[in-house]
Formats: C-alpha cells, structure tokens, sequence
DNA sequence: CAGACGTGGCC
DNA sequence: TGGCCAAGTCT
C-alpha cells in the first residue's frame, strides 16, 4: 500500500527514540538476531541482555552452539525461563549447521521450519536480520494496532485475520522501510503504547489514534486469562531445573526430592522433563542432556 | 484451539 | 500483596 499518514511521525519517531539494543547493531549478525528473538519470548529485554551477550560470545555460530551438548545451552540459558527454548535453539543451530550450510536462512518459510521459531519469529529474523518485508505481529504491535486503528485497548487472545491484514495493509512497500517500520511500531509499543500506564502525550500518532480520540474506552471484551502459578507443574518443574542447572554434574534423587515436597507432582514432572529431552537419566542419577 | 510452559519485576 | 505482564511456540 502507499504511503500511510502513520509511516513518517512512527519512523521518525523511531530514529530518535529507539534503544540500542546490541542485536540491533550493524555489526550483528543474523545468528544473533535468532538468538536474541529465541530468549526474547515471553521474556524482557533487561534479563536477556546479559545472556545475550555471554551466549554470543561463547558461540558466535550456529555451528559453534551445535558442537556442544544441548544441556550446555540449558545451562547457560540460565534463569530466562521456559528451558525448552534453549533445546529448540540448540535444535535450530543444529539444523542451520546440517541442512543449511551454517547460515541462518533468511526466507520465512524456511526459517519457520526451524525449532522454536514459529509465525513472530520467522518473521521478525527475516525482517530484521535480512530486511524482509513482513508482518512482524509480536504483542507490542498487536497492542498498538488494536488502539491506533482498533480504537480498543487489547487485541483479540490470538492474532486474526483481520489483524494480520490491518499489519500487512499498514506495511510500506519498500522493503527496507517495511522492516524499518516493524521494529519501530514493536518499539513504540514496549516505551510508549504500553500494556500499563501507556505514555500517550508522548506519542508519534496520538493525533490519529482511534483509541484516544474516543477517550481510551476501558476494555470490553472476555476476561483474558492469567497464568497460574503457585503449585503449579510449571513450577515444580522450574525448581526441579535450578537443581540441575546449579550442580556441577548430575545429581541424585535426594536433590531432587529436596526441591518439591509433593512426591507424586515432583515424580510426574521429572517425567515430563525427561519427555521435553531437559532431563536425563542414568541409572539413579540425573543430569542435564 | 485452549492450555501448558519459567521467571522475576512492578504497582 | 498479589495479579499482571514480558519480542511466543507447541500440541
């Protein structure tokens, strides 16, 4: 589509405002684009920075994290949460290495096959990393779209059609600019458009904004969920991982026992570890993979 | 397709 | 203080 009236205020806006963020950089590579997008997930830009950095240094290729044991990237993801996204990652090095010669592939298609990238990341590694033009709908542009076209407050709980083809209407034609522009929208929605609290008054197109100019309606729709928390599988198998992570080598099933109190929740979620590849067991001692 | 899946900071 | 939220993916 043509130049929108929102393109120039959100592309300006974005040449002076936008973090400098190390995966943004020039000198970054596209390996590091897919890394940083992986721990990225449900994750914030403060917790991954330092992980970023130490993984990059440590395995400046695809081919360098897949020379070693998948419980290396699980152990060196740390506390970023959901492990499992360090397994697809060692996962996705390992295909890059074997089916595609070692470079990140820079087609969506492709690079949606990969482990642990699905329809954002795919999108976002080809657009960022290699100047793509695509729809790039994280939860910041989904939010910003919703008020700045939508005139409400939140998106639908998963992205529809016709969010996705607001996105792809909005996408300036350029490539280059297309890719420009989605990073920017996804920054003004973490600085400005926020979840909480949004900073209106410092907003690029406040001007045009259908949410604001009906007076930021309070959201009308179903309830959106939360995510349980306490006593939770999702906890149990989280202390159940810190046991592993921390331990020089494997540990015995006293470790594990001092982690989670309920025997019957802690047995099924080592299980269930163990099913994920996170876990591995020898005889009686456990250790990462 | 709704629910599972970690972790920690913030108001 | 506890619910909400953070560049989602997978089944």
């Amino acid at each position: 589509m043509p130049a929108s009236p929102l393109h120039a205020p959100v592309l300006d806006w974005y040449d002076h405002h936008a973090r400098d963020l190390p995966w943004r950089r020039p000198e970054a590579t596209p390996w590091g684009v897919l890394v940083s997008e992986l721990m990225l997930q449900q994750t914030p830009v403060a917790r991954v920075l330092p992980v970023w950095q130490a993984w990059l240094e440590r395995w400046p290729s695809p081919a360098a994290l897949a020379a070693e044991p998948a419980g290396e990237a699980v152990r060196a993801w740390g506390r970023l949460g959901y492990p499992r996204r360090a397994l697809r990652l060692h996962a996705a090095a390992t295909a890059v290495r074997d089916q595609h010669g070692g470079q990140v592939p820079s087609d969506y298609a492709t690079l949606l096959a990969l482990p642990g990238v699905g329809d954002y990341t795919a999108a976002a590694v080809a657009s960022f990393a290699y100047g793509r033009r695509h729809a790039v709908l994280d939860t910041n542009v989904r939010r910003v779209l919703a008020r700045l076209v939508g005139g409400v407050e939140w998106p639908a709980q998963a992205v529809t059609r016709a969010e996705r083809d607001r996105a792809e209407a909005l996408l300036p034609d350029e490539p280059a600019t297309a890719a420009t522009w989605a990073v920017a929208v996804m920054e003004l929605g973490a600085l400005v458009c926020t979840a909480r609290d949004p900073r209106c008054e410092a907003c690029p197109v406040a001007d045009r904004c259908v949410w604001l100019a009906s007076g930021r309606p309070a959201y009308d729709g179903p309830p959106r969920r939360g995510q349980a928390w306490d006593g939770t599988d999702r906890q149990c198998r989280g202390r159940l991982m810190a046991v592993l992570r921390e331990a020089p080598g494997s540990v015995g099933q006293a470790q594990l026992d001092a982690a989670w109190p309920d025997a019957a929740q802690r047995e099924r979620c080592l299980a269930s570890l163990i099913a994920d590849g996170l876990v591995v067991r020898s005889d009686d001692r456990f250790a990462l993979p």
